[in-house]
DNA sequence: AACCCGGGGGA
DNA sequence: TCCCCAGGGTT
């Protein structure tokens, strides 16, 4: 088989589902519109093995869609807790108002009256055409977008409208008027078990012998990458304050973000703010002198930062549990970002 | 810590 | 039309 075959890639793919193929997930059973809409939604930038147990919970509290558009938002939003991007949450509560409301609690059986309702784009419309509905629809998920890119070789990234294009128009080759929901849970669960971003298993596909990634060397070439984008500037000041024992205060950062439960200086914006946020920290301002700026890189943004020595009028060396004073040369056991690891060996040396 | 993800909304 | 974003999981 080329790529290209149409029949031949259905038959082949239906005949690997139908012996290694998942066909115990929670939504594959007691198939109707609501649990397969459900599904996809959740589904869209989430895994399977995630999605599962918000799945059960969400199908316990809501049987059918006239129940959800009856729930209030908060409820909905309580029970997508932990599943990330909120706004698919309340665009599921706005749907299924409009399904209620618009076509009697009856899902429409067209792509086009599917992608008209929030939260459904070409893609998760298909899926529901072609699962709900035996229709014969396309999709284009993250999973299908690798196996059809790494089939045909596509390089390029799937971002690019051409490229997606290209890759929209090799799935509606593929997709068969038969066993159109079989196809389409079968060629994204090739994507997710076997075909997967990194180490494919190459061996167990049923497409390895005609695949050209597969015979380009490096299936995982495909398709291409998002292109590195030119990073933002921020800029900040690195607040080092000094008491009279020749001490630094560091501050442990939150959890989450730039490097999260690390100690660093206190920041602040600018030099007109100096004064006032080490007033605000409990220690007023004696005099201060910025240092040249320096920059750190990071893969989303690039960091310009003007360490600013600080003296104090305040001896204190007592600090709080998020604070610490520490000696340049000696900081001891602490999570020291790169740039505050290099400031306080500068400053001590 | 980088990379990934479908759709919506703003530039 | 293109670009950016969200927020948690995987690697």
């Amino acid at each position: 088989m080329r790529p290209g075959m149409h029949a031949a890639f259905s038959t082949r793919l239906l005949d690997w589902y139908d012996q290694h193929g998942r066909h115990d997930l929670p939504w594959q059973h007691d198939i109707v519109p609501y649990r397969v809409w459900l599904s996809e939604i959740m589904l869209q930038q989430t895994q399977v093995k995630t999605v599962i147990p918000y799945f059960q919970r969400f199908t316990a509290a809501f049987p059918t869609v006239t129940e959800l558009a009856r729930a209030p938002l908060d409820e909905v939003l309580h029970l997508w807790t932990g599943l990330g991007y909120y706004a698919r949450a309340r665009n599921l509560h706005k749907t299924a108002q409009l399904v209620v409301r618009d076509y009697s609690g009856q899902f429409p059986d067209t792509l086009e009256a599917l992608i008209a309702l929030p939260g459904i784009g070409r893609s998760t419309a298909g899926a529901i055409c072609a699962i709900a509905f035996q229709s014969r629809a396309a999709i284009l998920d993250g999973n299908v977008k690798r196996v059809l890119a790494r089939f045909h070789a596509v390089s390029g990234w799937p971002g690019k409208n051409a490229v997606a294009e290209e890759l929209w128009n090799i799935a509606e080759q593929y997709t068969p008027h038969d066993r159109v929901a079989d196809y389409t849970q079968a060629i994204m669960d090739l994507g997710a078990t076997l075909c997967t971003r990194t180490k494919p298993k190459c061996q167990l596909c049923p497409f390895s012998a005609d695949c050209q990634g597969f015979a380009a060397g490096d299936p995982t070439q495909y398709p291409g990458k998002k292109p590195a984008k030119i990073r933002p500037v921020k800029s900040t000041l690195f607040l080092m304050l000094e008491n009279s024992k020749g001490e630094i205060l560091l501050q442990q950062r939150p959890g989450t973000g730039i490097w999260g439960g690390l100690w660093s200086f206190p920041e602040c914006p600018q030099e007109a703010e100096i004064e006032s946020h080490c007033a605000a920290l409990g220690y007023p301002v004696k005099d201060w002198s910025a240092q040249p700026m320096e920059k750190h890189i990071f893969s989303h943004y690039q960091l310009n930062y003007t360490p600013v020595t600080v003296q104090i009028n305040k001896h204190s060396s007592v600090a709080d549990a998020n604070t610490r004073w520490v000696r340049p040369e000696q900081p001891g056991q602490l999570g020291l970002p790169q740039p505050v690891k290099a400031l306080l060996d500068s400053y001590s040396g």
